[in-house]
DNA sequence: ATGCCTCAACGCTTGAGA
């Protein structure tokens, strides 16, 4: 099966792209963040079109999670146990979707689309609140890990953290800044203590993000945050991925590109 | 070769993104 996660900045803007790559690419499941809307203004019916069933999470113009699967979803969940609030009054965002796929006589497999909080700033508590999601999400996987240790299970998405100085264009910019801080890159990192294991890293080297501003794409001036961390079962069906630099190309890109996976 | 920011909404300006 192929794997892919993207933020796509917007659904509703970037709906031809979305379908386009999926045809492309012959992309199975796609987990999508920052789709920017709610249900029920999600473009269902193009995806349905090409063949693929959707599972949306959005609660107003931030943020929103979604996943369009080529295989049946048999159970779908719209945030983890724990799962840090943010604002006042305080609200659970739509930051994280789980959704099960299986296609009959073959092993489930369980994908999470996240959208890990910005940060904003070192001092600002929207970087609290980043860090308190990540720990939150590293308790609650460790227990579907506990549970049933043969799982296919992967936490896809944009992780919003540069784990190493590699991972941006100049580390000199950052200083000072979020996505590269040692707290930031720590709590990233503790998922592979329990055995989660980044798979992209291996096989691909590339940014994933270019801001819009400042000729960051030409200048490749850009950012790796987008990771796929698969369990141990999964993990070991990997056999390839990629990086789709080219969508970055163009009139009415993401700033993010599609990060692709594939697993026997 | 990619091209000097983009998106959505309480909209003609603001908040958020990273």
């Amino acid at each position: 099966m192929r794997i892919a996660t993207w933020n796509v900045n917007s659904i509703r803007t970037r709906v031809d792209r979305v379908i386009a790559f999926l045809e492309r690419s012959d992309t199975d499941v796609l987990a999508m963040q920052e789709i920017k809307c709610r249900p029920d203004q999600f473009p269902r019916a193009a995806f349905e079109e090409a063949g693929y069933e959707v599972a949306v999470h959005g609660l107003n113009q931030w943020n929103g999670v979604a996943v369009a699967s080529r295989m049946p979803i048999t159970d779908v969940r719209d945030r983890f146990a724990a799962q840090p609030t943010w604002g006042e009054p305080p609200v659970v965002e739509a930051r994280a979707l789980g959704v099960t796929v299986q296609r009959p006589g073959e092993a489930s497999s369980t994908i999470w689309s996240l959208y890990v909080p910005n940060g904003r700033e070192l001092d600002h508590p929207h970087y609290r609140y980043k860090l308190a999601w990540l720990r939150a999400l590293h308790a609650d996987a460790r227990t579907w890990l506990a549970a049933d240790p043969g799982a296919r299970i992967a936490l896809v998405g944009d992780w919003n953290v540069a784990p190493t100085d590699q991972d941006v264009w100049d580390m000199g910019f950052f200083e000072g800044k979020t996505h590269v801080s040692g707290p930031e890159r720590a709590a990233f990192a503790a998922f592979a203590d329990d055995g989660w294991v980044e798979v992209t890293r291996p096989l691909v080297t590339n940014y994933t993000y270019w801001d819009y501003q400042q000729l960051r794409f030409p200048r490749n001036e850009g950012m790796r945050i987008d990771f796929v961390y698969a369990s141990p079962a999964l993990a070991a069906a990997v056999t390839g991925a990629a990086i789709d630099r080219d969508e970055r190309k163009g009139k009415g890109a993401s700033d993010h590109v599609p990060v692709l996976v594939d697993a026997d």
